[in-house]
DNA sequence: GTGACAATCTGTAACGTTTCAGTATATAGC
DNA sequence: GCTATATACTGAAACGTTACAGATTGTCAC
C-alpha cells in the first residue's frame, strides 16, 4: 500500500455514510470502476462486477442523492402540484398513496407542490422547471387548454395530467370517462322512472366538465329525459351555496326528480338541501353520484353511487410518468377508467 | 480582462440557470466574495453586499439546491411519514395543506414518506436518517413509547410529533386535547340526561388512546354516569365492524343510551349500527363526535360535534420542526389545541 | 517479436456550493 | 517609516457522483 492508497484509507474508513469511495477502498479498485459497476457497465468484469455489488449491498451503500443530482441534473423527484382550496380531499389522501405505491421500490421520492387561490396555477410548474427540482410532474384539475400541459410540453419535461386535455398536444394522462358516468347515471335514473335530471356538474373550466355535460346531454336524448338547469352552482362550491341552491330548486315548480352529482362531499350538500325544501330521497327524487370512499351509503341508503379509484389514479399516473422520465412514448402512456354500475344499497348480512 | 476571466465569462454567460458563477462574472466579484454578500456575512462591504443582492434579484438566481445539499448536508427538505392504511383521510390533506402553509416562503420542500401495514414504523424514519433525506420529520400516530422519537432523539434530528409521547423525553409535539374532548362529550351527554355511555377510543397502542380514556372515565365519576364497554372496536377497525358491533351492543339489554366517538367516519359507522338495531339517534341515543370537516351535520343533524382542526396541527407542526431546526429548544416547541364545546346542529337561515 | 485490438481498469475534471487559509489595501499607532 | 490591525476581498479544496480520456494488460494474427 503506496502512501496515496493509505491516505484513501484514511479518510474511506470513517464511520460516516459508505460512499464511493468506501467501496473503492474496501474492494481495492477506483471509484470509476466502482460507480460503473454498480451499474452494471459492460466494460466491467464479471466478477468484479459481483465483487463490488456484494460489498455495496453488505455495507449498505447507497448513492447520495445530493452527488448524483449535482453531476447529472437527476432529482429522483417527483412532484405532486396541489391546489389547496379545490382538491377533493379524498383525492389528495389517496393519490399520494397510489403515487408511493408505485415510486416505493425506486429511487424517487414524493414531493408535494401546493399552490393557493391567489396564485397563477402556472407557478409552481415555473418553480420547479426553472430550479430543475423534479424530474416529473403530476398536475390536477386539468383544464381542455391548459398553460402548464402546454409549458411543461415547450420545456420538455415529462408530467401526467389527472383528467385530459383538449389541445391537439399528446402527453401522459389518466382520466376518469365521466362520460360514461354522467350517461350511465341518467340510464339508471330513467329506468327509475325519473324524467326531470339536474346535473350538478364540475366547474366549467376544468376538462371533465365537458365529458360530463356531454354524457349527461347525450343520455337524456337517448333516454327521452329533460334537463332542469343547476349551472348556477358546481362541486367546487361551498356545501352551504349548494344546498341553499338545491332547496330552492327543489321549491320551484318544474323540481327535478332525479339528480347526478360529480363529487360526494357536493352530494352530502344536494341531500341536505332536497330534505330542506321537505322532500324524500328515493320517493320524491332519486340521487346518482360519484364517490371515492364507500360512504354514502352510510349517509343516506337511498343514494345510487358510482365509485372512482383515486388510489388507482396515482398509480397510474406515477407509472405514467416514470414511463416517460423512462424514454417511453407519451402517447402510450393514457388511461381511461371506466366507470363501474350504479350501484344502490345493499344492506350487509346481520349478526 | 484576463486570459482567466475571459475563460470564466465565457463559461458564466451561457443561457443555462445562473450560478455563483455567473453572478461573480456579472459583478466582477470572486465566488466567494458573491456567495457570503448574499447571505449577509459581516466582511462584506456594505454597497458590495448590495450590489450582489440587487443584481441577483434581477436575474433572478437561486442557489442550487444539490449543491448546497453536496456541500453542507443541508436538504431544506421537511419529511411527513404517513401510515397508507391508517391514516384519517382528511388528516393527510388537511395537514399536508397546513404543513405547506408554513413553509411556502421558506427554502424547504415537502416530501412525503409512507409506510404501510406490513413495515415497521422505523423503517421510513431509519431509511430519512440513514441517507440524511431531510432536515426534519413529522410523525403521527404517536405512541407512549415511541421508538421512531427515541431513534430521532438519539440520532439527533429534529422532528415534531402529532400526538404526545410519554417517555420522560422531551421534544416538540402538537397534540389536540383529547381527554377534554371525552371529559366535554361525557359531561354534555349527562346534561342530556344519558347515562350509561360507549366510547369509540383510539386504537390502545396510540398516547391518545389513554388521554381519551381517562378523560371519559373522570367525567364518568364527575357526573355519575356509567360505562358501557365498547372496547372490541377502535376507530381504526372498518366501517363494516365497527358498524356491526355497534349493532349488536345496541341489541343488549343493557344498551348504552350514549355514544363518544373519536373519529368522523367511524361514527358514521356507529349510526349505521344504531339505525341497524332499529333505535333512533336523539331519542334512544345520543352521539357525540370529533370530525375534521364540517360534515357530520349533514349526515344526520343530531349528531353532536367537536371539531379538531388538522390544517391548524399541520401548521403548528411544521412551526415546531423549524423552530428546533433553527436552535429553539425543543421545550419551547409543544402546543396543546383546546378543543370547542359540543356543538349541536343549528339549522341554517333559509332563503 | 511486433502490431493491433479487445477487455478491463483508472485518474482527472466537473456539477454549485461553502469553508479555509490566505492576500491586498487602507488606517492607525508610535 | 515601520509594524500592527482591521477591512474587503480571493483562490483552492472539498462534498459524492459520473463522463471523458486515457492506461495497462492479455490475446491473437502474421
Amino acid at each position: 500500500m503506496n502512501r496515496h492508497q493509505k491516505e484513501k484509507a484514511d479518510e474511506a474508513s470513517g464511520q460516516g455514510r459508505p460512499t464511493l469511495k468506501t467501496l473503492a477502498f474496501m474492494t481495492g479498485l477506483g471509484v470509476t470502476t466502482v460507480s460503473r459497476a454498480l451499474k452494471d457497465a459492460p466494460e466491467i468484469g464479471a466478477e468484479t462486477r459481483r465483487r463490488v455489488q456484494l460489498v455495496a449491498k453488505q455495507i449498505g451503500y447507497r448513492p447520495n442523492r445530493a452527488g448524483v443530482r449535482l453531476r447529472t441534473g437527476k432529482t429522483n423527484v417527483i412532484s405532486l402540484v396541489l391546489n389547496t382550496e379545490h382538491e377533493i380531499m379524498s383525492f389528495v389522501s389517496d393519490i399520494i398513496y397510489g403515487v408511493s405505491e408505485v415510486i416505493a421500490d425506486t429511487p424517487y421520492h414524493l414531493i408535494v407542490t401546493p399552490y393557493s387561490r391567489s396564485q397563477d396555477p402556472l407557478d409552481p410548474i415555473r418553480y420547479l422547471v426553472e430550479t430543475g427540482s423534479a424530474d416529473g410532474v403530476i398536475i390536477s384539475r386539468t383544464q381542455p387548454n391548459d398553460p402548464r400541459a402546454r409549458y411543461m410540453l415547450e420545456r420538455g419535461i415529462p408530467f401526467a395530467t389527472h383528467g385530459r386535455t383538449d389541445m391537439g398536444l399528446i402527453h401522459p394522462y389518466h382520466d376518469f370517462d365521466n362520460y360514461a358516468f354522467a350517461a350511465e347515471a341518467v340510464r339508471h335514473l330513467a329506468g327509475l322512472g325519473r324524467r326531470r335530471l339536474a346535473l350538478l356538474a364540475p366547474p366549467v373550466e376544468l376538462t371533465y366538465h365537458g365529458h360530463t355535460l356531454a354524457g349527461f346531454a347525450d343520455a337524456l336524448s337517448e333516454v327521452g329525459a329533460s334537463e332542469i338547469p343547476f349551472n348556477t352552482v358546481s362541486i367546487d362550491h361551498s356545501i352551504e351555496q349548494i344546498r341553499m341552491r338545491t332547496a330552492q330548486l327543489m321549491r320551484r315548480e318544474n323540481r327535478p326528480d332525479g339528480f347526478i352529482s360529480s363529487a360526494a362531499a357536493a352530494t352530502l350538500a344536494i341531500v341536505a338541501g332536497i330534505e330542506d325544501a321537505g322532500l324524500k330521497l328515493g320517493r320524491d327524487v332519486d340521487v346518482v353520484s360519484k364517490q371515492s370512499s364507500e360512504l354514502l351509503h352510510l349517509f343516506r341508503s337511498e343514494l345510487l353511487v358510482v365509485n372512482e379509484n383515486f388510489r388507482l389514479a396515482g398509480a397510474e399516473l406515477a407509472r405514467s410518468v416514470l414511463g416517460w422520465i423512462g424514454g417511453a412514448a407519451p402517447g402510450s402512456l393514457q388511461s381511461l377508467s371506466v366507470p363501474g354500475e350504479v350501484q344502490a344499497y345493499r344492506r350487509p348480512a346481520s349478526t
